[in-house]
DNA sequence: TTTATATAGAGAATTAGTTATCGAGAAAGA
DNA sequence: TCTTTCTCGATAACTAATTCTCTATATAAA
């Protein structure tokens, strides 16, 4: 009825596209049920934490018999809210940029990019994966018009800032930031960040420890 | 003199490229030395969170005046291996290989992508950024032969395991994983995913609860 | 020279997340 | 029908990570 609960554990909620993909294939097998340790020896994570994973989506098993694979996907998709797709700006039309406007809606689930912005006037105007780069300026007036609340930033770092306040001043509800910085932004926006740097740091170091 | 330590905590490690972008800059102002508090505030960190992460490097500062920023930069770049590239072959010349393929060393501290590869024939031959797209049948003759230590898997789902084991038997010692599978690889193997399936579930679940 | 202040560094307390344990229930086989 | 086995679900223990507290130190100001 009311929710004043807790938000769910952030690391559960990262695992969930994993579920889902290794559900849907499970689907595409036409399996009905499966297993949290199943799933689990799949995925190498443990069963614990698979169950308490799905748990956050509200759905439950049976014993012995483990959880509906249709209803689970049904339940995990409800929950990141990707049954239908929202509309999302794209600014920067580098190669990070260009790739996600490649991207289909199995790739980028939940949202849909409707048009692309850049600041160089070598790119403006050309198309890219279907869609017209547009000038940065028309950005504001744009998002407003259509009620776009999702920003994609994949930006060098220093014009990241920049374009993330315009976004805001545009209505964006949520950035996906993909820039190498620490956006500075309300805290009623949500900001996510994917910074492939510090992925390559964990890969980096833990190869060095290793002694390559 | 030994080093039976516990490694050093993953998170403080990813944070660590974000440090060494804002050092980068403050370098390029000529500043001599930053204090933890500072980085803090410009990062949204927590300062003694940032003086943990700096310890991992090794550096110490000095009370009142902060890290020697030229040192600060040096010790993080020393720690993660970015100091020397190695060789990384990338599999997968899809809309993420490329994007990859394009990126500069600046943008993937420490790896060079000396080769890509693909197993489409219509792929297969033609140029990305520079590099030619090779048949995959080459890949586990080239790897050993060049002593390849790094592998890049840019491939959808499906193919991701197989390459992945043959990555492994050409001498492989680290994956850099876009696909958005768990991969299956012994111990010593370092295996680093990226998901951006993950990360904009994160995004998607917040929105969905604040209600957009 | 003395005092005030900002900051490093060490360690403690807290919080978040993961892993282990145990009871209950449902199917499968004896 | 009864027993065994597998799995869920809840709780507890553990581990990792973050945040807090305190002390020492070095500069700057009085």
């Amino acid at each position: 009825m009311s929710k004043p609960d807790t938000p769910p554990p952030l690391p559960s909620v990262k695992r969930l596209p994993l579920y889902l993909r290794l559900l849907q294939e499970m689907r595409a097998r036409e399996r009905e049920y499966i297993s949290c340790p199943h799933i689990a020896r799949d995925l190498g994570l443990d069963s614990t934490q698979v169950r308490k994973d799905l748990a956050i989506t509200g759905i439950s098993g049976q014993p012995r018999i483990g959880y509906p694979v249709e209803a689970l996907i049904d339940a995990i998709e409800e929950f990141l809210g990707w049954k239908n797709t929202t509309d999302a700006f794209l600014v920067g039309a580098g190669h990070m940029g260009t790739a996600l406007l490649g991207f289909d809606e199995t790739q980028n689930p939940g949202i849909r990019i409707v048009a692309a912005f850049d600041k160089d006037p070598a790119k403006i105007g050309t198309v890219i994966h279907g869609r017209e780069v547009l000038d940065m300026e028309n950005l504001s007036d744009l998002a407003l018009r259509m009620h776009v609340h999702i920003g994609i930033i994949t930006t060098p770092a220093e014009p990241a800032q920049e374009v993330c306040n315009q976004l805001i001043l545009a209505g964006v509800k949520a950035v996906w930031n993909f820039s190498p910085t620490r956006l500075d932004a309300p805290p009623q926006i949500v900001v996510e960040n994917v910074d492939l740097r510090s992925s390559l740091a964990a890969l980096s170091s833990r190869l060095k420890a290793i002694g390559i």
